[in-house]
DNA sequence: AATTCTAACTAACAAACGTTAGTTTTGCTT
DNA sequence: AAGCAAAACTAACGTTTGTTAGTTAGAATT
């Protein structure tokens, strides 16, 4: 078990306040009475309010794109791959659940080059999804719908995963990727 | 075409930029600047910002509660009551895309009891649509699958539509549809 | 022409915001 | 016990926040 930093402790209680009400609503005064202290003795552990967002953004983005890279240099079918990335973001979802949600709901409020680097790596992650979801299609994996539509369903479910994964009681991972999986690729109609 | 009222066009400019950035992060002034006037001028039509915020979201959430309530009284199987309750997010998705995203992201900032309605309406709203569920894999129209993953997975899909009905230059509704509740139900796989 | 209504304006408020500077306390290492 | 680094503190700053009060310009109604 290793021994948080301040800085990491400033972090993670900044990150369960921003996954409840926002970055914007969450000042640094909540942040440092969740800690019990006093919002100035924050400045000893971390250089401002932004530098908390972009870090806990980034971890995570990187996470993904590192994430897809994998994906991308098995040599396996196109199935077989959105059978990998639903699993990816399911264990991303269980490591990094309040990251994430500052990823989804906050990303907007990154600033200068932080923000241009995110939208140039979720750009990237959607383009690479998409194509291997082109290339099932053309394999007869998948069936032929409007490939768009296929990318939104699977994405919105993945990336809203977090909002459901804590209230419902922490089911298995293994249990809860088998079962994504079913209904993702398979459908719920018999 | 009815005319509108400044109070409505107040409600759906800071409507607009709510979606943009979320409701903690617009102030007065910006939505005063949206409608070239100064900040002061807003309250001789709106009594706060926070009464914006409500008359927003209450409307989808009474959109949603009517909604629901005419699918339950329709004598038709579960199937296709989930079909219904597709196509009627689809609807809302089109007609009240940005009050529908105050309503995802900025439901939390609501007051007193704006706060507990809205949060009674959407518990009952899931309440009901995991009923409808549960009885199609009792008649077995559904497949026997934990009925949580099912529910969340459909209904976030469903939930962040208005997200890319925008981006992918506003498809037409009745296609929209159609590819939606094949994916949603059928899945993805040939 | 006088009146009323609508919708804008200027000026200001108290509170809350992120952040800085300088100082004191705490707890470990020597 | 002394010294030191880590981490807290108090006090304050300049801005921005939502909002109120009182006033003015123009259009519609009488």
């Amino acid at each position: 078990m290793k021994t948080l930093s301040r800085k990491e402790e400033i972090i993670i209680t900044a990150s369960q306040l921003f996954k409840e009400k926002g970055y914007s609503a969450v000042t640094m005064r909540d942040i440092a009475k969740a800690m019990n202290i006093k919002a100035a003795s924050l400045y000893n552990h971390i250089n401002s309010k932004q530098e908390i967002l972009s870090t806990l953004i980034m971890e995570v983005a990187i996470e993904f794109t590192k994430g897809m890279e994998s994906v991308l240099s098995k040599n396996v079918t196109p199935l077989q791959k959105v059978q990998k990335i639903i699993e990816l973001h399911i264990d991303i979802t269980v490591n990094y659940s309040e990251g994430l949600a500052a990823l989804n709901n906050d990303w907007m409020h990154l600033e200068n080059q932080d923000l241009i680097s995110f939208e140039k790596m979720r750009e990237d992650y959607e383009e690479n999804f998409r194509k291997i979801i082109k290339l099932g299609i053309e394999t007869e994996e998948i069936k032929a719908r409007h490939p768009e539509v296929i990318l939104f369903s699977i994405l919105s479910t993945l990336r809203t995963l977090h909002l459901w994964y804590q209230k419902r009681g922490k089911l298995d991972v293994n249990v809860l990727k088998k079962d994504m999986v079913a209904v993702l690729l398979k459908g719920i109609v018999n």
